[in-house]
DNA sequence: ATGGTTTTTACTGCGTC
DNA sequence: GACGCGGTAAAAACCAT
């Protein structure tokens, strides 16, 4: 059994994931385990069970509002709607012409060249700008059109917003298809948040195929040296349970077979999904609940025979660890 | 490209309803 | 006989080198 050459399943070290949660756009408080909650009024993230302040003096994306007299507020309420990720240009740029005539034809002075230079220089900036805007909306929009096929939450379309933002920052795009790299944006996004779906599921609401999103999800990943966990098998647990329509309880033992397991270190190198729907199929056993083996296989888009061996080892790790 | 693992596919035998 | 289940061997898929 090779504990450290199987790179996708295998657990990285839990400081690693402690880390990382600190780094990355978290979810969960740090120090009680709690949810965050943020508070735009005094610009703070903090913690809903132990107040911990996550984040402070973050920037207000609203509009300013308040004006002291009628001036300031001529001045102020030209605002419109909040600055939101969803902001992109209408389309509209402008280009400065090569020649350095003016409009009657005449060459410029060289004072005035020089000006021209710089002024398309910048026009150019704005525009490139605009351009990833209008990428970034039509990859924004993908990304939610996939996340509600899938049923992910908010937290997961932020998490790929973010994820494909840095990733447009980061000049990723350019031989890649927008849509290739949205996909493994929400792909990379839904399980950092512990809610993962497999591969096939992504591919199933994606437009592009299963291979694509594979590949550039790992370029992405390794571009952005982004710390992704091997998904946790518990994760898909609630998932599978309540597809087959059983009771709770199944959850309960299916939960503390694969902890057991965990604990045996039976689960590296295999595949979390198969875990996952050996631990569902083993509990309703235990429970006496009805559930072939090809249900679960169906729900849980994995093979009969790997239930039948997944869940072999789980009851035989539970034994070890209870007979000793 | 290669090699080592895991997963899938396909098939077979056994027991039960 | 169909169905659920278990096992096996060979093929395919996957990952790291």
């Amino acid at each position: 059994m090779t504990d450290t050459s199987i790179r996708q399943y295998t657990s990285e070290r839990e400081e690693d994931r402690e880390r990382e949660e600190e780094n990355e756009e978290t979810l969960v408080c740090p120090e009680c385990g709690g949810n965050l909650a943020s508070d735009a009024e005094h610009g703070e993230t903090v913690c809903s069970e132990c107040g911990l302040v996550v984040e402070e003096d973050e920037i207000d994306p609203g509009p300013e509002w308040r004006a002291f007299d009628a001036a300031e507020k001529d001045e102020k309420s030209r605002v419109g709607a909040p600055t939101t990720n969803m902001m992109h240009d209408k389309g509209l740029s402008t280009n400065i012409g090569w020649q350095d005539k003016d409009a009657y034809g005449n060459s410029l002075s060289s004072r005035q060249r020089e000006k021209m230079q710089r002024l398309r220089t910048w026009n150019e900036r704005f525009r490139t700008r605009d351009s990833k805007e209008r990428n970034l909306k039509q990859a924004l929009g993908e990304i939610d059109r996939m996340a509600s096929a899938l049923g992910l939450p908010e937290n997961v379309r932020e998490t790929a917003s973010v994820i494909y933002r840095r990733a447009l920052d980061e000049d990723l795009l350019p031989g890649r298809s927008i849509e290739g790299v949205a996909t493994s944006a929400l792909y990379a996004a839904a399980r950092q948040a512990g809610t993962p779906r497999s591969l096939d599921e992504i591919a199933a609401v994606s437009r592009v195929g299963k291979d694509e999103i594979a590949r550039t999800y790992r370029y992405v990943v390794r571009e952005l040296s982004l710390e992704i966990q091997p998904a946790d098998p518990e994760s898909y647990v609630p998932r599978f349970v309540s597809d087959l329509d059983l009771p709770e309880e199944v959850e309960r033992r299916a939960r503390q077979l694969l902890n057991t397991a965990k604990e045996q270190g039976v689960h590296s190198g295999k595949s979390p999904v198969g875990l996952a729907a050996a631990a569902v199929y083993a509990a309703s056993l235990l429970a006496n609940e009805k559930v072939t083996q090809s249900e679960v296989s169906e729900v849980a888009n994995i093979s009969e025979v790997t239930i039948r061996n997944r869940y072999h080892e789980l009851l035989e790790a539970e034994e070890d660890f209870t007979a000793p």
